[in-house]
DNA sequence: CGGCATCTTGAGTTGGGTCAATGGTCGTGG
DNA sequence: CCACGACCATTGACCCAACTCAAGATGCCG
């Protein structure tokens, strides 16, 4: 790939996303419903979704942080199957559609970014269902933490301290158990050393031993 | 849109598709790990796809029947992170991703309709995690039973009377149960009528009953 | 300091898993 | 054509992980 045509693409990957928002903590974005207008990139913050089924019942179906894209339900149907959620301040970056489609005939390269997006959003979907389908709590809060983790050193954070941004309750609500549970299951790994628990603050004790909690169940 | 231009869309589409190839039940079109090339349409026929857990657990993520279209999840990496095996005979059309991408370039329209397609996968995905996450075992069926119907039905099929592809244990990989539990509910839902089973023929009784099977559980 | 939301812990219940046995169905070969 | 075997589905009995309900504990903010 020339370096000129890169940087062209560069120079366009920064102009898709030259609309900024600041979002206080418990505001939304886009509701459930809403027509669709927009991709969202995380720049700052902490970002929930959360799909309303049919009956009253809702689930958070991802967290977002810095650096990762959400939205992507809308495009189906030109509306909003979720609802957006800052956990905390947030700065967002708005990504017009329109835009990424006309950039995209100019530059091949947007529009393989914009696939791949998805395909990694499908894919880390399926891990979800998988893990909600075949795992019981504790294989799946230890999912959940070595999960954060990996994003959290992906972006520059410690893998280790973290500071959780949503609530147990919802912890429960995207791992598809009660806040009690996963209260419980804190208490346990605490109590073994794994992690160390202090309200929102968590500190990953070892690493080996929770990745060794997934998948050494008796389910098969 | 000049009638001309659709007709030009429409043909373009078709090229996409204009390789075919036929796969007996039980075979595969790829496997976890294979390098990615092409999406696929199912003409005829039955298709699972399944994820494989790091550890050695398989769930299926997805039932695929004529007119839909799967291996999205082989965009992010290049590679795909689930296998694809047919559940009877079938015909599917091959769609290279690099072919796409060229049409797009020139028809805005196939970029939007695959942008489109990805986008309904993933609030497929969403449903099913949500299905997973709240719902109880009866609910689970009850729903599964309606998505079949309704798909049946789009594709002109009876919705009521259903041949299922797939066996008890496949239902379950994807429901997140046991062959057990599945088996109980169908049993359970024949005796309140609001299923007929036989086999793997069943018949839709009472659509409204599973209707309001769905939500109507002590869950909150 | 009080009030409110969140989190933790305990006790009892239950939906669905496990294990084990039985019953059907279908394809193959004698 | 029937009998055998393989595979799949169903049913029963028992058990346990996670839910429910209920009480406290903890922390946060005005």
């Amino acid at each position: 790939m020339p370096a000129e045509a890169a940087s062209d693409f560069i120079k366009k990957l920064d102009e898709l996303v030259y609309v900024r928002r600041r979002l206080k903590a418990g505001n939304s974005l886009y509701h459930s419903g809403d027509r669709f207008q927009a991709l969202y990139a995380v720049k700052t913050g902490f970002i929930k979704t959360e799909s309303l089924h049919d009956d009253g019942r809702v689930q958070i179906t991802g967290f977002y942080m810095a650096g990762e894209i959400f939205g992507f339900d809308g495009i189906a149907t030109e509306e909003h199957m979720s609802t957006s959620v800052a956990l905390e301040d947030s700065e967002i970056c708005i990504i017009p559609l329109d835009r990424v489609k006309n950039f995209s005939r100019e530059f091949s390269q947007v529009q393989n970014h914009f696939f791949k997006l998805m395909s990694r959003e499908i894919v880390r979907d399926h891990t979800i269902m998988m893990l909600l389908g075949s795992m019981q709590g504790e294989e799946r809060i230890a999912a959940f933490m070595l999960n954060l983790s990996q994003r959290f050193y992906a972006r520059g954070y410690s893998p280790f301290n973290i500071v959780l941004r949503m609530k147990r309750e919802e912890i429960g609500s995207y791992l598809g158990m009660k806040v009690e549970t996963v209260s419980r299951i804190f208490t346990k790994f605490q109590d073994q050393k794994l992690l160390s628990v202090h309200q929102k603050n968590i500190r990953i004790l070892d690493v080996e031993g929770l990745r060794k909690r997934i998948g050494q169940h008796p389910s098969k």
